[in-house]
DNA sequence: TTGACATTCAAACGAACGTTTGATACAAAC
DNA sequence: GTTTGTATCAAACGTTCGTTTGAATGTCAA
């Protein structure tokens, strides 16, 4: 085997099957033995290529979720881009949008969203690389974006919570499929994803105020 | 020591810490002895009075959240029957409140939302109790009040996607703390969490297309 | 006082955990 | 052909886990 490829197809296999496992159940609840087995390799191959498991998940975040994070973030960006005139409607939706039915497929949405709530509710290493490279930056082009469109001057922490509020659904969405599936009866399919983005979008436009004219 | 007293005393210290460390930090994440020693007992207790660790879990959520979660729904209750004459905005001003500002402690909010969240992300067989004794009926009061108070014909499932978007936002709120106290620079003092209830409110009323005449 | 029952306790059980080790295989460098 | 460095592997390390055991303690009814 050549010697760097095949050692390069271990330790993403480690990464992808981790990162899955991980968000599935838990740091805690995944043992090294329950993801090399998984992976197809050897018990002691993440300690050889990661030094130890905390290692792995910290890794996990830095190749694999937060390089997800940046494709969600340039969905928005180009759906706002592509647009010849901007409103707050528009740069809302593509907000809702790149979240819900963006580029990410179905799993790796849910994915993605599962280990950002943990980090959230149980913050580890890992919280800061999310907060300073994804949650912040995110949230100041937001922000900017939607403030450069509003007619009304909105005060910067008004402006933060407004953002918070339509980032909760966005998130809620996601990681509570389980419980929005049980009380509405409905599958997280294609048609009810577009109903959510629907629902996130008008509701988040008449929270911050906007009149829904355009769509 | 008398033969029940001593008894219950011993469970419910148990019940209590297992409560805040399951909350804390996870069930996989909290072992046996952690719970024991921190509750100032013997290890076999747990297994005494519990039969197993899976079981303790579950009591906590029987003996603990539910009653917590009947707490701020009764808030709810008195806080909409105190009215002279309702209104969409009081309907839903008594919901934020009930969650943020409610009956509850600081701690015990804390722990709520945290074990709450849990079972949303991961079900485990607590899920079930919390879905069918809470979450359902506190839906449908809800619901049913608002309904009898607005003006406008609003369809079931409109309704449910509201109430999600509310509760997104209280839920939100309460679990994802760290982030939004690093992202505003705002502790979660009796100032902000007022400041928090005015945010869920108003976006939410507006959400609902509500105009905001009372308060 | 005696017997039955409830509760606590120290100690140990086997299983699973993260991590380490040393041997082995193999490709490239000399 | 020998050496060097990388990657994989089975096996074992010591620790911690949930659970069990059996003796000890205390309480109350008979």
């Amino acid at each position: 085997m050549p010697r760097e490829s095949r050692e390069e197809l271990t330790k993403e296999r480690i990464l992808d099957t981790a990162e899955v496992l991980f968000a599935q159940k838990g740091y805690r609840a995944v043992s090294v033995r329950e993801i090399t087995s998984a992976a197809r390799c050897n018990l002691a191959a993440v300690n050889y290529h990661f030094g130890k498991k905390e290692n792995l998940y910290l890794e996990v975040f830095r190749s694999r979720w937060v390089p997800r994070a940046t494709r969600i973030r340039e969905s928005f960006r180009k759906a706002v881009a592509g647009q010849d005139s901007l409103s707050p409607p528009k740069v809302v939706r593509a907000l809702a949008q790149a979240f819900v039915e963006g580029p990410l497929s179905d799993e790796e949405r849910l994915r993605h969203s599962q280990l950002m709530t943990r980090e959230m509710t149980q913050p580890t290493r890992a919280f800061e690389l999310v907060a300073q490279e994804v949650i912040q930056p995110f949230f100041k082009e937001f922000t900017d974006k939607l403030r450069s469109v509003q007619t009304d001057e909105v005060g910067q922490e008004q402006m933060l919570l407004n953002t918070f509020s339509i980032f909760s659904m966005v998130l809620y969405f996601n990681f509570a499929r389980v419980a929005v599936s049980r009380l509405t009866g409905r599958e997280y399919n294609t048609a009810f994803r577009a109903r959510l983005v629907e629902q996130i979008t008008q509701f988040s436009l008449q929270g911050l105020g906007v009149s829904e004219m355009e769509a």
